[in-house]
DNA sequence: CTCTCATGGTTTGTATGCTAAACTAAAGAG
DNA sequence: CTCTTTAGTTTAGCATACAAACCATGAGAG
């Protein structure tokens, strides 16, 4: 049954809403507050109190008003605690530590090739604790302390009920994430997949809504965010996009369809659109850096490597017409390591979404996310679901 | 701002959610309400005594109970009100009357043929005034009366400012319908583009959370609905799946791009497989019982027919994998014209669907609407914003 | 047929949390 | 120094949900 409201739940919504200004906002007053919420000033002052009780927010100092007594300004106290974030990809797991801002404080980077050998559920187990361990060690001191982890994972999970159904190139399935961890820790545990960990690490810093993140790396997956919620489905597995058909009769991908757009738009579909060109031998294999070398060389004026990497935008900006049209998104944020060669997709990119998709769509806004997106998320999901 | 909560707040909340209960498990006792809501009974009975005075609730008498008092049954209020609702297509107009519980009452059919000539703003505005005058003139005498008035639209339209961007085959641009209609009636109106009607109402059917309604006619459309909430996007037009790439040198479109979905997916379709089977000459034109008829022939056992049916079924069910593996949606509802050849469509739409989505989407639940889907979701917007 | 008790529903008292308005605090202007 | 403006707190009142006591009703036991 949907939620009934009372008193209580009443007051969580208010102190959400409060939180989230303080949170986005700072330094705000008390009475900024007040006016952009809509809320009273009594009840706001009631609120702050209670979240300078709980040290989640500060006073700090005094702001400026042209006349009269000077607002007392509120800080969000991004040190009231700290989140562990792990990105697990194929060829390394990195782990970061972020205070409650989402900023990075400490970062580790684990070497650990999937597709090498086959892994089972439990080394990949003993690896994570090893790693959450090692950052949550270098955690300075704070009130609440370490809050949660958040892990990124490459494959279909569920949200909810914390586990992995299945993790392609890993090979694992049916693994029961939240559960193994739980034991280890404390903290609450919380995994998703990598392209919802994008996208909310997107929405942190755009706020904008909808929001489709496109995670283009090996494979492509994508992330919505609608209204700041990660959107699910029935499921819990939306935002498979990269397995969206854009060419009935394309390439055969591992899913076992053809045409699927990740076949075009990912680093695979890189490689092959420089073998095609000749630029290099059959047997070439994606290398951790491809990418980056990719660029590099385009950014030197090689012209076949330009032109892959303008084939390559052509069909990525074909896939985010067909989700703008669908989806009408106010934004679409691309990450994952094709983002190394931003500036030779983003022409062509923009080409195709001015003549595949409708209206508005033609100029949604489309900005490149950071290397350390996807693990950011991952830290993330604590703040957004223990906080606000 | 988000929504702060105040105690008015709450008790609408509260009230919407024992209203749509009510609405939908009638009859339902006040007990029953108080448990699976969670509410006190008290609260629910303060809140049912409020419905029964504004006559959207009615007792009907007494229910089973194994031992001592017998339950008071309460039902929603069918004939408090009525709705209107419109179906404005490209051939013709048709009329709702419905009970506030999507009941059709009165029905009129006004063919009208916009791809014939251009018409008017002003033209259009007088047939709606007729048409909805004649139907309102029909309601019975009711305690709210005619509470508002819903319009499905062909094409882009603002759902929050009434507005229609532009409605293609109409060649209607950036008409104020809202104003416009507002004028001649004291209730409120509603626009909606017609696929988000449709996936209203099969809503209002199925229940299903994401729903995805598919509306292949002419052209082909998309509505989705979110926990009962249509999904508009960032500027309302979200839902147009059917200008999505599914191949990227495919079929000419009149959006102006190559490939979309609507190219192979809509009666237009089903016209050109027909004639590439050699089965109706060049020159052949949509008519309005086109795809009736062929189905008919089909079903009757001519092997090209069928054959142009599945054919039309597989591109439907790529576009729906590719929604599905985008949105994981709990149901699809595929409407329109097209549904009259459902059973022909069904087979090699479930082929598709199961070789090109991905996990639990290749059991994605298919139903087929009937043919008063839209003008009912048409109506049923009165009741979506007004009532429940 | 009467008593008991389970079940449905109402009444009453209480707690919570919001708002409005009065009040206190502080600072610039004249 | 006083007035006025702005920020924030205190107080009083109100709406609403909840809990528990209370009333109503009917089936089954005896």
């Amino acid at each position: 049954m949907a939620k009934t409201m009372d008193s209580a739940a009443m007051r969580q919504v208010n102190k959400k809403l409060v939180t989230s200004l303080i949170y986005n906002q700072s330094p705000i007053s008390r009475i900024a507050v007040s006016q952009t919420t809509g809320l009273n000033k009594a009840t706001v002052s009631s609120l702050v109190d209670e979240l300078i009780q709980s040290e989640f927010v500060v006073e700090v100092g005094y702001g400026r008003s042209r006349r009269g007594r000077k607002p007392v300004m509120l800080e969000f106290n991004a040190e009231a605690g700290y989140c562990v974030g792990v990105d697990v990809q194929i060829t390394y797991v990195t782990t970061v530590l972020t205070d409650l801002k989402g900023d990075v404080v400490f970062k580790a980077v684990r070497p650990i090739d999937f597709s090498k050998r086959q892994f089972a559920a439990e080394e990949l187990e003993r690896v994570l604790v090893d790693e959450i361990e090692a950052v949550t060690s270098k955690a300075p001191s704070s009130p609440h302390g370490i809050i949660g982890v958040g892990i990124a994972l490459p494959g279909m999970v569920n949200f909810e009920t914390g586990v992995a159904y299945y993790l392609p190139n890993i090979e694992i399935t049916e693994w029961d994430v939240r559960g193994a961890l739980s034991k280890h820790f404390p903290f609450p545990v919380f995994i998703d997949n990598d392209g919802n960990c994008g996208a909310l690490s997107a929405y942190q810093t755009f706020a904008s809504s909808p929001l489709v993140f496109v995670n283009a790396g090996i494979g492509v997956g994508t992330g919505i965010v609608i209204d700041g919620e990660v959107f699910r489905g029935a499921n819990g597995i939306a935002g498979e996009f990269g397995h969206m058909t854009i060419s009935t009769i394309g390439w055969l991908c591992r899913c076992g369809n053809y045409g699927c757009w990740e076949q075009y738009a990912s680093e695979q579909a890189l490689l092959r659109y420089l073998k095609e060109r000749g630029q290099l031998a059959q047997s070439e294999d994606l290398a951790l850096d491809f990418t980056t070398l990719a660029a590099q060389r385009a950014m030197r004026g090689n012209a076949q490597y330009r032109e892959a990497f303008a084939t390559l935008g052509t069909y990525l900006g074909i896939g985010m017409a067909n989700i703008a049209n669908g989806l009408n998104p106010e934004r679409i944020v691309v990450g994952g390591q094709i983002t190394h060669g931003a500036e030779l997709l983003l022409p062509s990119i923009r080409t195709a979404l001015r003549h595949r998709s409708i209206l508005t769509n033609k100029d949604v806004a489309i900005d490149f996310a950071d290397a350390d997106a996807v693990v950011r998320g991952a830290a993330r999901l604590c703040v957004a679901n223990l906080i606000l």
